[in-house]
DNA sequence: ATGTCATCTTAGAGATGA
């Protein structure tokens, strides 16, 4: 079963590079965040001709986030408590519980949104509780964190930056306290596995970029391979964030087990 | 090194967010 992870900056604008990229890599599930679209406008008709079930949370010109599934979709949710912005959408998908999430940027250190990331993180740790983390469960997507210092293109540049600081990573390692594995993708160049890069200033060219896209998996999700599909951030028509893309094994049973 | 995009307002450049 192959999971995968966008952040696709408009799914408007990246409509045909999207239905290019399902159709020649094939993912099974697919999380999409900053679609900025509302549900009306989701393109239903062309994603569903391709095999794919479609829960959508949006409202218009910011954020929206979507999860695709070519093996079931059931349970849906597109909402976080006490959070109206459509950051989250959910669902059963097979043996799988998906969940693509789209976390607040921050904008600075002393913005009220900066206070406001984390406590959508909170909420986020919250919500897990109503789950088992012996179930296979992935929560994926574009968190807006760098979790280690090498996880950015250099460190010595994030000084009074959001992204890096230990209220924000410490955020982010509560969901893993909690029972979630991060599946570090092989790196597309070099050395790191970049899934960011800032379309100004050659960024993507020189490889000065950021992982703050991840998978998050319990570890009844057996990962068999995991890559950053960085030939999608290639050329014109891009988005900024490159997919990760991972293959994985699930027990059908999975936490039900005894 | 604030250099690029995408979208909305409201009719074409500016504001906003990333």
């Amino acid at each position: 079963m192959r999971l995968a992870t966008w952040n696709v900056n408009s799914v408007g604008a990246r409509l045909p590079r999207l239905l290019e990229w399902l159709e020649s890599r094939q993912p099974d599930v697919v999380a999409l965040q900053e679609t900025k679209c509302t549900d009306e406008a989701f393109p239903h008709m062309p994603v569903m001709a391709l095999g794919y079930e479609v829960v959508h949370s949006g409202d218009g010109r910011w954020n929206g986030v979507a999860v695709l599934s070519k093996v079931g979709l059931a349970q849906e949710s597109r909402t976080l408590d006490g959070h109206p912005e459509p950051r989250l959408a959910s669902a059963q998908c097979g043996p799988v519980h998906v969940t693509s999430v789209y976390v607040p940027n921050g904008r600075a250190l002393g913005d009220p949104h900066y206070d406001y990331k984390l406590a959508w993180f909170s909420s986020l740790r919250e919500r897990l509780a109503s789950f088992d983390p012996a179930q296979p469960l992935v929560v994926m997507g574009d968190f807006n964190v760098a979790l280690h210092d090498d996880d950015v293109f250099d460190i010595g540049r994030f000084a009074q930056s959001t992204h890096v600081t230990p209220q924000e990573r410490a955020a982010m390692q509560e969901l893993l306290d909690w029972g979630l594995v991060d599946v570090v993708p092989r790196p597309g160049k070099n050395d790191r596995p970049f899934t960011y890069w800032d379309y100004r200033a050659g960024m993507f060219h020189k490889d000065l970029g950021m992982r703050i896209d991840y998978v998050l998996a319990t570890p009844s999700v057996r990962v068999v391979d995991a890559f950053v599909d960085r030939e999608a951030r290639k050329g014109q028509g891009a988005s900024d964030h490159a997919p990760v893309v991972v293959d994985v094994e699930v027990d059908e049973t999975g936490g039900d087990a005894p």
